[in-house]
DNA sequence: TCTGGGGTCCTAGGACCC
DNA sequence: TCTGGGGTCCTAGGACCC
């Protein structure tokens, strides 16, 4: 927590739904829902007209539509979103260097670091109320609420206070008088399963909480957490604007209006994914080692499955080969709802040097390869050895090998792969070049 | 026909290494 | 011949956020 209210949060209001109703007018004053258009959607956003009916976000079309059934149900036009939030991006940037977004309609601002003359109460706010009419502006015609204290906590508190178009600055030196009276619910983290945790213990109000020791709350909700909330209980917040996260996993994964019980169109599916997760990979220029499937049962039971290669990949048909490999594990009668496919271990594009550093021990040790256990292998496989034993080629392209640890008497098995040169990657010839 | 899609972070157990 | 710890990596699941 800092001694000036030098951190600013800006939520865009109802920010799909103000976007569809600036680019259509017919739509304005209307009811307009974003989402929940499919078979199994859910609302994204609902405008504030909307909202008057009880329609709110994550809520099912179905539900919607009983509610609010004269609403224009939207499907979403993400890149008008997007272009419109990177306007919005821009206009905080010049206001301060450090922008931290996070999500197409949300940011915190460091406005320690935008040279104002002053920090106080009466120069944050004016600084404030000239950003959101500089928003709407830009925007032509958005509007955005603003919460402006002295740490990312109260930043956000005082943003959700006076919301759609408005501002709330909290004094610094009067965060507590704000937030005791408040539900557990303001604090970031606490949902439904912490809140009914957290009812049990007869803790309702930040108030209450603050009574709790920091013992009894690491008892109740762990380590992390229960240190969290316990911090926050007190105002006690100075983690920093960071301007440079970067993403740590991308995904791509879909509901289907029907459950799917065929294995080919599900692997079908999970391929086009994988495709389309290597896309976005590459235009993002990173690639990962953790490819991780997802799937949704018809009872909502959720499976996740991951396997980690030993280098990154961005290969679109590596992830599909993962992902499907991945997929013959898993029992999935009675059919599924949602599958879907990711990659996480993101690093940089920079490929860690394969060659270099054949530093230390090595020369001394005696290196010795594992035998390939005298099975079964598929008929004309390419049998290869990495540090890990035996495995045989399943499949290779765009540079990389797919290898399966796995005989016909001993399937499942591992599946890594490896870039061609890979040297981890024992007797494999790689294909010629042309 | 209840329950999206894209993410982040945490926990817990097992493998493995020193 | 008896049972250490710490650290790291990996996997699976869950809570949460917008």
């Amino acid at each position: 927590m800092r001694q000036t209210a030098s951190i600013l949060h800006l939520d865009l209001d109802a920010f799909f739904a103000a976007v569809e109703q600036r680019d259509k007018p017919s739509l304005r004053g209307k009811p307009v829902i974003v989402g929940g258009t499919g078979g199994r959607g859910v609302v994204s956003t609902a405008s504030y007209e909307a909202r008057r009916y009880g329609v709110g976000s994550a809520m099912s079309g179905r539900e919607a539509r009983a509610r609010c059934p004269h609403a224009a149900f939207l499907s979403g036009r993400f890149h008008a979103y997007r272009d419109t939030s990177k306007q919005v991006m821009q206009v905080l940037r010049e206001l301060s260097p450090l922008v931290e977004p996070l999500s197409l309609d949300e940011a915190f601002v460091d406005l320690a670091a935008a040279g104002l003359p002053d920090l106080d109460v009466a120069t944050v706010t004016e600084v404030g109320e000239q950003l959101r009419s500089r928003v709407h502006e830009v925007t032509g015609g958005l509007t955005a609420t603003v919460g402006i204290a002295s740490s990312k906590f109260l930043a956000k508190v005082a943003s959700e206070i006076d919301k759609p178009d408005g501002m709330t600055v909290v004094p610094p030196g009067t965060e507590l008088d704000l937030l005791r009276p408040m539900r557990v619910t303001v604090i970031p983290g606490v949902g439904p399963a912490t809140t009914e945790r957290l009812r049990r213990a007869g803790i309702h109000t930040v108030a209450e909480l603050e009574l709790v020791s920091e013992d009894e709350l690491v008892r109740l909700l762990g380590q992390a957490q229960g240190h969290g909330l316990w911090q926050l209980a007190r105002a006690q917040d100075s983690r920093p604007v960071n301007a440079e996260r970067e993403a740590k996993s991308i995904s791509v994964e879909g509901t289907y209006d029907t459950d799917i019980n065929d294995r080919k169109l599900m692997e079908g599916l999970l391929t086009r994914q994988a495709k389309e997760v290597g896309t976005r990979m590459r235009k993002n220029g990173s690639s990962g080692r953790t490819v991780t499937i997802k799937v949704r049962l018809h009872d909502f039971t959720t499976l996740n499955r991951s396997s980690t290669l030993s280098s990154p990949t961005d290969d679109g048909s590596t992830i599909g080969r993962v992902a499907r490999a991945l997929l013959r594990d898993l029992d999935t009668t009675g059919g599924v709802r949602l599958l879907g496919v990711g990659v996480s271990g993101l690093a940089d594009w920079v490929q860690e040097d394969l060659f270099g550093e054949s530093d230390e021990e090595d020369d001394d040790m005696e290196v010795t390869l594992p035998e390939p256990p005298r099975r079964s292998w598929p008929p004309g496989a390419d049998v290869v050895h990495d540090e890990m034993g035996a495995g045989w080629v399943w499949g290779s392209g765009s540079g990389v090998v797919t290898v399966r640890f796995e005989t016909a008497d001993t399937p499942p098995g591992p599946v890594r792969s490896y870039r061609v040169d890979d040297p981890a990657l024992h007797r494999w010839e790689p294909p010629v070049e042309d």
